[in-house]
DNA sequence: CAACTACGAAAAATCGATTTACTCATTCCT
DNA sequence: AGGAATGAGTAAATCGATTTTTCGTAGTTG
């Protein structure tokens, strides 16, 4: 327990080892589990700790080691679900093995990217989790590489020579994607992505494109596709909506594969007043909790964000213990809930306009 | 720019110290922009620092100083939008002063939360900005007293006598959504809340309830508050639902005072196959980024994270910097968006059950 | 011209641990 | 019994900065 003086100054280890009458370094070995200590003096340390409530200071301890037992998390953003999750596991992981994270946001820029982990590296943390903000061959990554810190790249990557990676198994899961839809019946399909993600969008596009041809050699599949930002997505989307009413030729399914496009999507059927899935179906990658209680429920595939954080965590520690070999690319399994914004084609009124109310 | 031996150790100030054929005291002190050195000297400094690369190790920095240049950050998690924009909004007001944040999730457990606020008081932070899982006399805010750490409160707080706090001014809000529901027409509003955030809650339902009797004496006000946790939220609301449905006798809206609760009751209506706003209104504390894209769009009170962020930190590095004085309790408005969620009773189909499809 | 003040910079102490090197005792072995 | 090996502990060096103290030189003053 606490007493006195901590209004004060805190107890450091020779306040310790002075009340214990042993030396700071005595202390030091007791404190970390050391066995050559006699019992006895064991035991005046244990107290001496007790009575002056005496705690580790970590900063100090840290000091003398050339990595320190920080880890430095780089996300993209906070206000998603999944890199809240993410964050979540990532400290709880961290934690288990007496480490700290620093969490920093790059707020989708490259160029902040780059600046955190300068920062980061001033901190001499013993490694990194970053989830790059483009994709593997960004500058942060590089700066890595350069200054030999040692760190695991996920969610925006697919496999890169220099580090682990970790990410969803986003192309299996838009097969899976593509098989639901083609066995519901769609033959005109949108997909919607955003540039940026470069290869990941790539693997999904591919694993939903290919799936969907060798089931449905006749299918026709649109593409959607914004640079940077989500803006000119719904412009886009808009002209892309605005031709197709003109002609009468309509996507019955939309597929987008991040979780802002689907909410751009949402609001564009609802700027027309198409409701799912009697005027078009809807299904988007990423999860979020809103979406099965919302009328109706939005199908959407759900990234394993655990085994994403707890994999990451485990090849990161693997290598700050001297694990050496080549870099391993992992993809963990996705979920796939098809709910009830999938239907089939034709199957409601197809209205083509005008609220219901 | 950095050159060689980077993958080596990296340049100390006495590295420097030598190569601008100096002492490290004098590096120290060009670093932190003390003016009683040389020019000359200065500039050989510089080009020292720029040779090699040299940055200040914050760690070291820190060692000396009884109040480290880091900033704790204690949430209840990161998974909401609210808490993360709240985490990168201190993050980057934190940085801009030369701090570090340290961020952690307390998982609305107040034990964990405790624990870390320990450690951070091990980390020696100059300062926490504790958003407590329950309110302001949780343990951590206790911990935090009795060590002598300086510290801000926020969210789920209303005032304090030992910490300034910061909050939306929720129980305005509330008067106003009050006075929105009553001139639509509502005389029977349903108002759920989670007992744990206890003050806070009791201020929102108060100010609802104040408002809207004193604009409407013959209003009814039926209550729901969960104690701890959502999932009994979920089996309180079916149940009242069931025995209104029974005598007929049925709210014509539902005022949320979180954001879990708009959710729980989003998906009852939907189980009893109720549509918003014609066969009942919902507005709910708290937005989110779906809540505009959906049908209906969702009516919520919008709460001013950037202010609250902005005064918390505020209010935190004026006591960091010795400003005295009695606690403050600052509480920022919030901004009420009605949105088709809300209509008036009676004006819909009211039809009682049953899907629309 | 001796004494005094200023100024700029170096030397040394400090922060709070860890770790290395070294000192005594014992104990073990031939 | 002499010498090596082991055990338990301590003093001192170290990590990389900051801050205090000390010191030398230059300029000012009486």
């Amino acid at each position: 327990m606490a007493h006195r003086q901590d209004q004060q100054r805190r107890a450091s280890i020779h306040d310790v080892a002075s009340r214990a009458g042993v030396s700071a370094a005595t202390v030091s070995k007791v404190m970390a589990g050391v066995t050559t200590v006699k019992p006895e003096n064991a035991q005046r340390v244990f107290d001496a700790v007790e009575q002056l409530g005496y705690r580790v200071d970590p900063l100090a301890s840290d000091m003398r080691r050339a990595k320190r037992r920080i880890i430095g998390a780089i996300m993209p953003e906070f206000e998603s679900e999944f890199f809240g999750q993410m964050v979540t596991q990532l400290e709880s992981l961290a934690e288990q093995r007496g480490y700290t994270l620093v969490a920093a946001s790059s707020r989708e820029s490259e160029t902040r990217e780059k600046e955190i982990l300068a920062r980061m590296h001033d901190w001499r943390v013993a490694g990194v989790v970053l989830a790059p903000v483009r994709n593997e061959h960004g500058p942060a990554a590089e700066f890595m590489k350069a200054n030999g810190m040692t760190g695991v790249l996920i969610d925006r990557v697919l496999s890169d020579d220099a580090f682990d990676t970790v990410s969803a198994d986003s192309a299996a899961a838009s097969t899976e994607v593509a098989r639901e839809l083609i066995a519901k019946g769609h033959r005109h399909i949108l997909v919607v992505g955003l540039g940026e993600q470069a290869a990941t969008v790539r693997a999904r596009l591919d694993g939903f494109r290919s799936t969907a041809l060798k089931l449905a050699p006749d299918v026709r599949i649109d593409v959607v596709l914004a640079e940077t930002d989500v803006e000119p997505l719904r412009a886009q989307l808009r002209e892309y909506f605005g031709q197709g009413a003109n002609g009468g030729e309509r996507p019955t399914a939309v597929y987008s594969l991040f979780l802002k496009g689907t909410l751009v999507a949402l609001s564009e059927f609802r700027r027309r007043g198409w409701h799912c899935p009697n005027d078009i179906s809807l299904v988007g990658f990423d999860d979020a909790e809103w979406m099965q209680v919302t009328w109706p429920a939005i199908a959407a595939v759900v990234q394993p964000v655990r085994q994403i954080a707890g994999h990451a965590m485990e090849a990161l520690f693997a290598r700050i213990e001297g694990g050496e070999g080549p870099p391993i690319a992992r993809l963990e399994p996705c979920r796939v809930l098809m709910r009830e914004s999938v239907g089939s084609p034709g199957n409601g009124p197809h209205s083509g306009g005008g609220h219901r109310q």
